[in-house]
DNA sequence: CTGTTAGCGCTTTCAC
DNA sequence: GTGAAAGCGCTAACAG
């Protein structure tokens, strides 16, 4: 039961046509006459035909695919970012490649194992999905115009790249200055990983809204964490370690404020009676964790839509870095409370 | 500057070789001279030559491309299995293309937009790694021995097909076990999706371990969820409507179990003073719980590396059905105290 | 509207 | 050891 694959030959001959025009009949069907659509469409059905994306590739430009890289695929704040690219790309007839940027330190074998990155270029991809603005975007990917780069959630630290996500420090400065309306006037910041654009842009909203509030820098009460659990409760217990107090913390991540409450209700105090806590992000769990959390709401299945619908529309238009700024939203629960 | 991207010709053209050649020096290194191969190797770095996959898979038969198919790319339960996943399939140097079955019920317009699944059997894909037990493969795609598959985390209704998991019947009873230990006689249970494997399979490690304990089957209290959250809050509130307050509660998810006490404690009652709550998955979220919960753990990530690594080798071997049962571990922690 | 003719970049016999 | 030649399945000029 060998039965070969059935290529578009076979389908010509059995629709008695020639194989350009079972090749029109895809890409250009106004072109061909409705009877031979027909024939032709049923031998297809017939065949079981699909076309191969391979050979298709090979000859013309365009692949369908669609590399994304992001950091961590195991983040959950990442999965629903996720969720949108992948019904975008859907939608749009394409599929994405996923790769993590963590583990790009391959030790560079033979000229067989090259950079991950080399590998993908080598499939023909139409476009690029940057989750990580870490991630050095390479002069030559842009040089020739080759294939749109879209910046998502976190803009790429070398600028000039399209961008999907919200703005940062105004979000960050909003959550500081909603704490600083329930009376809070000591607020400590457990930032995100250092070096990070996401984490600076943050990091300076709760910067810059400290001086807005008159504070002086000595003021500021900052703790570094990486956007994790764990991070988040070792940057808590470092918060207590310390002289004063903060009435409130702001994390720069959901994950580190569940960390910090854990922490600081195993240090037997209570959140938010005792001290008000704020995350960023509102991931699925913020709202059933004790206490719920007062977050920052971010669009992110529709920043990964918005982001892949990009990349496809510079595809077929021209590629003009471009930016979407969606609007973020201050989601006010228990975990902050007025202060005494 | 529109310098075109290097092909093999031009390798072979500045290493003064064969085109046939510098092919070899990638696949069979031992049979060509030392020599040559170190001409090769500067031609390719000075080039910044990479093989053209498209052209590759063309003519040969393998892409290096492995299709996930999974339910819901925005379930953080899926994200580390993916992580895993991509683990493994970065160290065999192949890539992973990701597809939501959920949305795979697209309108069939003509023949340009076929199912999903068409269009990536049209990649010449490696493998096939399936993480939904729902979705139906194929026969088709298994006749010829076309391409290995794999079912990992839940397995496939459509038996007969590679394995890697955990023994979800023996997780579950294990959990209802030891809420018997703790003195509960009158547990319930929140489902999963029903008619879903995983689902299917923890229900029947609760019943088998209630008939175990001499339980009749009206003792049995069964809420149906989706694994969801919002799910377990739900499944909650309808418990409680009940006659019969159980002493525990079994999710056969995290999510649920989370929804379920965030709803138990809304509706007064103290978990697990008044209730107890076990989950299964412990995902990240689960330690840092108020309470934390007692839940199962899965190996997620090495089920998913795993997986990936037995697409691997069945592709290099031979294509024989294989099972993985990796073991599970029940979690105790404060989500669950002793009856009364 | 439809068919013929070249390749896309690579792997693979088969000679040398 | 190495190279020449023949395609893999498809698209894109060109003719008819």
């Amino acid at each position: 039961m060998a039965k070969r694959v059935a290529r578009m030959k076979d389908v010509a001959d059995l629709a008695g046509v020639g194989l350009t025009t079972v090749s029109r009949a895809f890409s250009e069907p106004d072109k061909v006459s409705p009877e031979t659509l027909q024939r032709i469409e049923n031998a297809v059905r017939d065949l079981g035909y699909t076309v191969n994306m391979n050979a298709r590739s090979l000859r013309g430009r365009k692949s369908g695919l669609v590399l994304v890289l992001l950091p961590d695929i195991g983040n959950p704040f990442f999965s629903l970012v996720l969720k949108g690219v992948e019904e975008a790309a859907r939608a749009a007839g394409r599929v994405i490649l996923i790769v993590e940027t963590r583990r790009d330190t391959t030790p560079e074998q033979s000229y067989t194992t090259r950079s991950y990155m080399s590998q993908l270029d080598a499939r023909r991809i139409d476009g690029l999905l940057v989750l990580d603005g870490s991630f050095p975007i390479e002069p030559a990917d842009q040089e020739d115009g080759q294939y749109p780069v879209v910046a998502v959630t976190e803009r790429a630290a070398s600028g000039g790249l399209s961008y999907v996500g919200v703005d940062n420090v105004a979000a960050s400065r909003a959550v500081v200055m909603f704490l600083a309306r329930m009376g809070h006037r000591n607020i400590a910041h457990i930032a995100g990983t250092p070096h990070t654009v996401t984490a600076n842009e943050r990091l300076r909203g709760y910067r810059d809204a400290l001086a807005e509030l008159g504070r002086t820098e000595e003021t500021a009460v900052i703790e570094h964490g990486d956007f994790s659990i764990a991070s988040g409760r070792a940057a808590a217990r470092r918060i207590l370690a310390r002289d004063r107090r903060p009435t409130a913390i702001f994390a720069a991540s959901d994950e580190m404020a569940m960390g910090a409450i854990h922490e600081l209700k195993t240090a037997g105090l209570r959140v938010p009676e005792d001290i008000s806590v704020a995350g960023f992000d509102d991931i699925d769990f913020s709202e059933v964790f004790d206490p719920p959390l007062t977050t920052i709401r971010q669009p992110r299945q529709e920043m990964g839509r918005f982001a892949m619908e990009m990349v496809v529309r510079q595809l077929e238009e021209d590629i003009l870095p471009e930016e979407t700024i969606l609007p973020f939203q201050l989601i006010e629960r228990a975990s902050v409370a007025p202060a005494l």
